[in-house]
RNA sequence: GGAGGGGUUCCCGAGUGGCCAAAGGGGGCAGACUGUAAAUCUGUUGUCUACGACUUCGAUGGUUCGAAUCCAUCUCCCUCCA
């Protein structure tokens, strides 16, 4: 249970804004802060880790997990062999299932940092288990007897499919999903659905469904996406999504993603994604101007922290410092090691750009230095032909810079 | 199965024989301004041994001095009809 103030779930979800719609408010309300709940949300592996948007809903679960409630977290590996049309334009590609199981097993992994499955006090199954095994006459009579094709087709979440086309696969999406509700209160007695707002048609739809098969209610509440003061999805960047996977996002630039946000979206974040005190993140509100940086960095660290762990973050947090306040090298910036055999006469400014991966391709690194982006050692270089030679290393290291964000210690070895 | 329309650089989208590495917009990157923010303005945005060369317009083959543009075959997508 969580200490301190006896606040309850219910109403910490809802004071941090959390809450999007609900099935029945009162009686949700009632549930989570009277009893006890079994409670689940499902995770799709369409890629081989989880993102920010994963990591929301994840919060979520934990809130309530500290709350004394009970998750479950499905692994999508059979509705993603069908795919989710909720929010996309085209077509998804088809996954090969080799591939599905291999992202599951990531989830799976990554999950276990945040949600506490030990002694049983949560739960992670794979909706594979069950929606392999059907067989296709027996579950049109079951359960697509209760779906009318009608009401389906007025459903928010098919409105710009019906546009640009949708494919009988991926309408069958929200029987899949609604059968898994069906399930788990079955099995489980799971009776609470958790997941994004775009995920409310497949949620009342299942709770409709456990209506209709067994009679009895279940409930479904979803939460904002998390989208920035625009409107727009956050999570995202050039590269494609933020991922939770340091292979695939390094802590340093999960944290950067967070030290950048707009001002706007600071306190948003602090109440949706970290775990600080809502006191506390009142306190943080009242910062102004230049001074809104003290809490971005605190609001980066601590996501940081709940997803690569205290000393990355710390890590994190004192590179990034060192590198835009003190301007200077840092153990924990990125680093690529070359020998000494590398540093010949063909070794310029350019190749330079390219080893440490700041420019894409020799194209790139001329571009940036004819613009003046580019200094080693804090030098700015202006000469397309400048040599890299060892006196430009000390104690070999050398510090190359594209820009403000850009960076790389080459280190000789 | 029949008829028609279409696949262009990261995305959207112009371009219908040479002036096309391909308009415009979005996005990205960089510069100015700043607070490692936002907004704004400016530049830039295929590759390279770089005032030139090379590779690119769904795929393959052809016509032509010359093709993203014309022809043939293939492939994928969309719309209408059954």
């Amino acid at each position: 249970m969580q200490g301190g103030k006896s606040m309850k779930v219910y109403d910490v979800l809802l004071e941090r804004g959390f809450i999007a719609q609900t099935t029945h408010e009162e009686k949700i309300k009632d549930l989570l802060n009277k009893g006890q709940v079994t409670f689940y949300t499902g995770y799709d592996p369409t890629a081989d880790s989880l993102h920010v948007g994963h990591l929301l809903q994840l919060i979520v679960m934990s809130h309530m997990q500290k709350a004394g409630h009970k998750p479950i977290c499905i692994i999508g590996g059979g509705t993603t062999m069908v795919g989710d049309p909720t929010g996309k334009t085209d077509m998804r590609k088809m996954l090969t299932k080799e591939q599905i199981e291999y992202n599951g097993v990531c989830f799976k992994e990554q999950m276990s940092n945040l949600i506490d499955f030990s002694n049983g006090k949560a739960l992670m199954v794979n909706n594979f288990d069950w929606l392999g095994k059907l067989n296709y006459i027996e579950f049109l009579r079951e359960i697509g007897v209760h779906f009318s094709v009608n009401r389906m087709l007025s459903a928010e979440c098919f409105k710009s499919r019906l546009e640009k086309g949708l494919s009988f696969i991926e309408f069958n999406y929200m029987l899949m999903q609604s059968y898994d509700f069906l399930k788990l209160f079955q099995d489980y007695k799971c009776i609470l659905q958790l997941g994004g707002d775009d995920q409310w048609s497949n949620i009342i739809n299942g709770a409709d469904l456990i209506r209709r098969v067994e009679g009895k209610e279940a409930y479904g509440m979803t939460f904002n996406l998390l989208t920035n003061s625009e409107g727009k999805k956050m999570g995202k960047t050039e590269k494609g999504a933020v991922w939770l996977d340091e292979k695939k996002t390094s802590p340093f630039d999960f944290f950067q993603y967070w030290r950048n946000i707009p001002d706007a979206d600071v306190i948003t974040c602090f109440k949706l994604m970290t775990f600080v005190e809502i006191d506390e993140i009142k306190e943080l509100a009242k910062l102004k101007d230049k001074e809104i940086n003290i809490a971005k960095e605190r609001l980066a660290f601590e996501i940081t922290k709940i997803v690569h762990g205290q000393e990355k973050a710390t890590n994190a947090k004192n590179a990034a410092k060192a590198l835009f306040v003190n301007n200077q090298s840092s153990t924990n910036m990125p680093t690529v090691v070359i020998s000494e055999s590398d540093i010949t006469e063909q070794f310029d400014i350019l190749a330079a750009l390219v080893t440490s991966k700041i420019a894409s391709s020799r194209s790139e690194a001329r571009r940036s230095v004819i613009e003046g982006a580019v200094s080693v050692n804090g030098k700015k270089v202006t000469e397309l032909k400048t040599l890299i030679t060892k006196k430009l290393f000390t104690n070999n290291e050398l510090i190359i810079k594209r820009g403000k964000k850009k960076y790389c210690k080459l280190v000789i070895k």
